[in-house]
DNA sequence: CTACTAGTGCAACCCGATTGCAAAGATTAT
DNA sequence: ATAATCTTTGCAATCGGGTTGCACTAGTAG
């Protein structure tokens, strides 16, 4: 697992305290959070200056977004090697009991046959259901 | 194709006229729309009203709604026998040009193979990229 | 040190979604 | 037919996530 600081590095973001600790944070976790759920965990930085790190950071993706149909968007830390392009998708799981979001990197994601002349560029796949935690 | 009142008495949904107004126009446009696409659409029907049409709508399964990632909800109306069941899980395309998103019925949604213990319930899967008309 | 650039904090704003409430309409009971 | 009851509708207000303007601070280059 990379450091925070070795993440900004080979993706070319300068380090400052505020990313560095909102860095650190969503490699502390292993689900997708919000910005919400950031600004709560880190009451001492103010919601814009976490809101522009993770514009910044998914720019330069050091992270990804998912529309998990919750109303707020959630951020994921991409893999190590995610240039975010089509190879890179991958799908989402998100727990309707418990809340959570996750990166299914594991589960392969099938070729999708569009119709004629239609061009894949990008994809939001959200699989809902019940977490292992919750299915029982 | 199925009218408004066949609709609507086959998913007993009380017919009234906002909501014959609304699934009309759902029914005539192929692409998916928002409340406001509706709401400009219709003026002299009532936004919330139209909202509240949505919600009844889908909660009786006359439509099904797509987080497309623009920020608006879309609706669409489901096909024939649709139980919005994970069978009747379909792709839906939004174009990144003209901001379009359709439901691609023929495009087969291959199995899920979840993690171990996970239950599949529901998916909202989005591709995105250009449509035939835009991919010129 | 000085000039310039990038990052941060705070407050205000935007806008899609949602709700409270009273009036209008439809349904059922008397 | 009339009254009581339930549902739907319109309007205005509110909520909440996201976004932005602006002044201040920190960092960098000359
Ligand atoms: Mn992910
Ligand atoms: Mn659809
Ligand atoms: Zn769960
Ligand atoms: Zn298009």
């Amino acid at each position: 697992m990379q450091t925070e600081e070795e993440i900004l590095k080979i993706k070319k973001v300068k380090n400052t305290a505020v990313r560095t600790v909102v860095l650190r944070h969503l490699l502390s976790l292993e689900k997708a959070q919000s910005l919400k759920d950031i600004e709560n965990a880190l009451p001492y930085t103010d919601r814009s200056s976490i809101f522009r790190t993770l514009k910044t950071f998914e720019e330069n993706k050091v992270i990804h977004s998912i529309e998990d149909g919750s109303g707020m968007t959630k951020y994921a830390v991409c893999a190590e090697g995610c240039n975010c392009d089509p190879k890179d998708l991958h799908y989402h799981f998100y727990c309707t009991n418990c809340d959570r979001t996750f990166c299914l990197f594991d589960v392969p994601i099938p070729n999708i046959e569009l119709p004629a002349n239609f061009k894949l560029q990008q994809a939001n796949m959200v699989v809902k259901g019940l977490c292992d935690n919750c299915n029982r």
